[in-house]
DNA sequence: CATCCCCACTGGTCAGACCTTTCTTGTTCT
DNA sequence: AGAACAAGAAAGGTCTGACCAGTGGGGATG
């Protein structure tokens, strides 16, 4: 039910039907209009609150989210909860370690573990099509978990883990800007292509290509340690 | 309230409280504890289940997500308990993190934390002289500590500590054989000049050249991602 | 001893009530 | 007329209690 609705909501805010800024109906008209109760609908307003895509305030309603536009100084704001480490130093590391991970899982990966790329990869698109932002989220950060894994240096994988850990713990997803949805796809495609053909150096490049264009998609600045 | 429920449930999760596969008392249970109604602990626990932080099953119950299992799905609960990682991939990591960690660190380096570095090397030289070998590891470990704090990413600064850890529980000192206990003393000096000059690829070269032959001393085969 | 069914759990959903905050609006006082 | 204030509508926030729907264990039955 909740999913449902997630998901429905999600259709109304990708079709345009509500411009950003704009305000939602009412938690009870819009419960009434999708025939759910308003504890259900309450929870996916929470989540797509916690994701960024909308906006809750009490007393005045809720509200599309201003589309993270490279307006930069605001985009990062959001970032209220990660005390620990800053986006830039999350960023910054995982160009540090992906690109490496990338090299080695070049030489270790299975044809078992292609093909779960491949079925990620699949996956990746598919939301992407359909601007289901959620899973769009769920399944880049997967593909970089299996890279991670692939590479056969746990300490790699877990550490994946952990950081991946730290961005949700800020409860801010990696929520690309929609008109940049599909760029993420081509550049997995590409990742993907050289794991497949065991190319280290290529699955390097092209994972530094993508870590870096993914932060700048978030608007955040990031210094290459370029070693 | 939902916000607070949620900061207090990552926090059990984090602190280790609760191990992954775990389950978590039933929402019933949970919200006389945490003192909040059950429609309030839903929306938190809906937003955690969206980020892939606990996994909830009708009719079962709630439980801490396990750590990603992509490989096999079989060597789960391999790394359930303590995660022990070899000296190959502890090296190898370090070969990925530490030479990204010295450019920056010759970026961003103060003057005050080069003295700090000075002192280190001093010392280090001294405990080298008298072939002290235990205090030779140790001041070779704050050395590098002290890189990666200059770098200025605390995830890297962190993350020193975490596999400084690690090999102290491998009771695996890195020491070196008596006849090249110098030879370290001499990468440490190249790389702190390097750091002095603000030389980021300097830095990143010796550090490089460094670690390889740290592995190396202690024996270590390592399969350079070169990325 | 094996089978089956019941029941006590789990999470999922709902309805309605009450609270706090916000903003409008209309009144009142200057 | 204008400004200040007060009341109320409407929004989101929370709570209570109930019922629905899967799951699994253990007792009754053959």
């Amino acid at each position: 039910m909740t999913q449902t609705v997630l998901q429905r909501i999600q259709a109304m805010l990708r079709s345009g039907e509500l411009a950003p800024g704009q305000p939602l109906p009412s938690q009870r008209r819009l419960a009434e209009d999708l025939q759910v109760s308003r504890a259900s609908l309450r929870e996916a307003l929470s989540i797509l609150g916690t994701l960024g895509l909308i906006r809750i305030e009490q007393g005045r309603g809720t509200f599309v989210a201003a589309p993270a536009n490279g307006s930069d100084g605001e985009a990062v704001g959001a970032w209220r909860y990660g005390a620990r480490y800053t986006p830039a130093e999350v960023y910054q590391f995982r160009l540090i370690a992906e690109p490496s991970a990338a090299a080695l899982a070049a030489r270790y990966v299975t044809d078992g573990q292609l093909e779960q790329l491949e079925q990620n990869l699949r996956a990746f698109k598919a939301a992407a099509r359909e601007m289901d932002l959620v899973s769009t989220a769920q399944l880049d950060f997967e593909f970089h978990e299996l890279i991670a894994v692939c590479s056969g240096n746990r300490l790699l994988a877990d550490l994946h883990h952990t950081y991946h850990r730290i961005v949700l713990d800020s409860q801010r997803l990696p929520l690309a800007r929609r008109s940049r949805v599909w760029e993420p796809v081509v550049e997995h495609e590409r990742i993907l292509k050289a794991l497949a053909m065991h190319d280290p150096e290529g699955a390097a490049y092209y994972m530094r290509v993508h870590i870096g264009r993914a932060a700048d998609r978030v608007g955040v600045e990031v210094v290459d340690a370029g070693a």
